[in-house]
DNA sequence: TTAGGGTTAG
């Protein structure tokens, strides 16, 4: 029978509505919630009901709506019972907080505190409600509310080994490295269980913030403390010395873990193989490599792929492409994205475009779709082409990239401007800045035009030069460190009048310029004998108030 | 929820 055609009357009656709903709950939750409307709009009074009806119809609602998942309709029913019911109370709202963040409604479950706070005055005294807030903020990333759920949940109890953990997720994504240790330190005087999981996130923390001998630090503890450390641990570690360089402790690393008996993995392999070739180690790279096979340590696609990226950085083209090759005959490993993306700019560096155009619909035969960097990639092996250039190619190069769907960035537009001034074709330049990033909708950073611009000057294209400074400043306010380049190529080549005209297009739109620019444009323009760009740069520095000597 | 390989900026 459809809710539609109860009698009014019974709807209004909370002796017949209440157990109703609170049966309904059990079973079907759509229809109870159906039925509940249909009531409300029936003219049923929520102020006339016994308080103790209304408290159970409404917890009925609220917590089988959010068991089926629909916690924005539990939040519009706790809306009414504040608003034209007895209010809300502690336990309908602890038991939503709870089973929100069991259903992984985390966005719903802050929304429902939020809604709380901003509707009555209850004082959240338990703690697993604050565990749970910490819980949600973490994971819809609202970073700004941890420390207060965390300082709240503190007040009401200990926290558990589980709220640590989250508070160290916590500082970990937000980079303060220094609030994992804390968080640390306070889980060891709490004497709550840490799993290796917190430790890897602490290190993890202080690596990324390259505080590497922190993060050395705290692995030794653990070691002599007995504690979990594993081979994630010591990647993680020297993941660390590889960016700072240390390889040399990297490979000590190594030998630590292995007197420890715990085994190198194959990210440990690749972490050594990649920190000893970014140092330009080829012979320590190639010994890696020797211990890895002695080790029994099978080959994956990163192993091939760092290995590839080694011979490429060391200009031995012809050697990746082997190791390439030995990668397609294997059964298991297959080249990726990453593979052709550093085949394709090594071709490219070797002036190899053809054979590049071959790796791409190689990667395609594959399944692979080429990406930005791929693509980016091979625009610059354009711009490189021969000593000259090669515009058709990168004109239908970046043609085949809009209809493959992937957006070009700045860095695309970069090398195109690149190109374009190397071939001398700045009218095409000015035409593509104007025009394509706006159409696929990037946003063209000031840097693009000022390049656009120098290389204008460059060219000693004095009109043109303004023609784009006039582009950049529609688009931001040009910086000091724009004009001191543009002013200073301007003097460089003598075009003191293109200059003059910059500085006064700076003052106009109240753009920012170092005092010692403007005045060594001005003492080139008084050397010179200029007498109209002395006066036009004199009045231009008068209105960017910088001082002008007689 | 924790560890490895890619581009640009003259």
């Amino acid at each position: 029978m459809s809710v539609h055609s109860i009698d009014p009357a019974k709807l209004r009656d909370a002796s017949w509505l209440v157990p109703q709903i609170v049966n309904l709950c059990r079973s079907q939750v759509q229809r109870a919630l159906e039925l509940y409307r249909v009531a409300m709009k029936a003219g049923a009074k929520l102020q006339q009901f016994e308080t103790e009806d209304c408290r159970q119809m409404f917890s009925a609602l609220v917590t089988s709506a959010i068991r089926v998942g629909q916690a924005d309709e539990a939040l519009r029913v706790l809306q009414d019972l504040q608003r034209q019911g007895p209010g809300l109370d502690m336990s309908i709202f602890t038991s939503a907080t709870k089973l929100c963040t069991s259903k992984q409604l985390f966005p719903e479950c802050l929304a429902i505190y939020d809604f709380m706070l901003d509707a009555c005055k209850l004082e959240v005294n338990d703690k697993t409600v604050w565990s749970c807030l910490l819980f949600c903020a973490i994971e819809t990333k609202s970073y700004h509310r941890c420390s207060f759920f965390f300082e709240q949940l503190r007040t009401y109890g200990e926290a558990s080994s589980k709220d640590f953990s989250n508070m160290v997720r916590f500082a970990s994504s937000t980079g303060e490295w220094e609030l994992a240790l804390k968080m640390l330190e306070d889980m060891r005087k709490a004497s709550v269980e840490i799993d290796s999981i917190v430790y890897n996130t602490v290190l993890a923390s202080c690596v990324v913030a390259e505080q590497v001998d922190a993060a050395r630090k705290l692995l030794e503890q653990v070691v002599k403390d007995g504690g979990v450390a594993d081979v994630i641990a010591f990647n993680t570690l020297s993941k660390g010395y590889a960016k700072a360089g240390r390889i040399d402790e990297c490979c000590e690393l190594y030998d630590w873990m292995h007197s420890l008996g715990i085994k190198p993995s194959q990210v440990t392999y690749g972490i050594l193989l990649d920190s000893c070739i970014n140092e330009n180690q080829i012979e320590r790279a190639a010994q890696v490599f020797e211990t890895m096979k002695a080790e029994g340590c099978p080959m994956n696609t990163v192993l091939y792929t760092t290995l590839i990226k080694g011979f490429a950085r060391a200009g031995q083209v012809d050697q990746a492409t082997r190791i390439y090759e030995q990668m397609r005959t294997e059964r298991t490993v297959a080249p990726d994205l990453i593979t052709f993306s550093i085949l394709i700019k090594a071709n490219c560096d070797h002036g190899d475009l053809e054979v590049s155009l071959k790796l791409m619909a190689e990667m395609r035969q594959l399944g692979l779709k080429p990406d930005e960097v791929v693509f980016n990639n091979l625009l610059g092996g354009c711009v490189n082409w021969k000593q000259e250039g090669n515009v058709e190619l990168a004109k239908s190069l970046y043609k085949d990239m809009i209809s493959a769907g992937v957006r070009p960035s700045n860095a695309t537009y970069s090398i195109l401007i690149r190109l374009y001034s190397q071939c001398k074709m700045l009218d095409e330049a000015v035409d593509l800045l104007r025009h394509e990033p706006v159409a696929h909708g990037v946003r063209a950073e000031a840097r693009l035009y000022a390049q656009l611009a120098q290389c204008c000057l460059r060219e000693r294209q004095g009109r043109r030069a303004v023609e784009v400074y006039k582009m950049l400043t529609e688009h931001s306010t040009p910086t000091p460190a724009v004009h001191s380049s543009m002013l200073g190529m301007c003097i460089k080549l003598n075009m003191l009048d293109t200059g003059a005209e910059i500085l006064s297009l700076a003052a106009s739109v109240g753009g920012r310029v170092d005092a010692r620019d403007a005045a060594a444009l001005m003492d080139a323009a008084v050397k010179k004998k200029k007498p109209q760009v002395v006066e036009t740069l004199r009045s231009a520095m008068m209105q960017l108030k910088l001082p002008v000597s007689a």
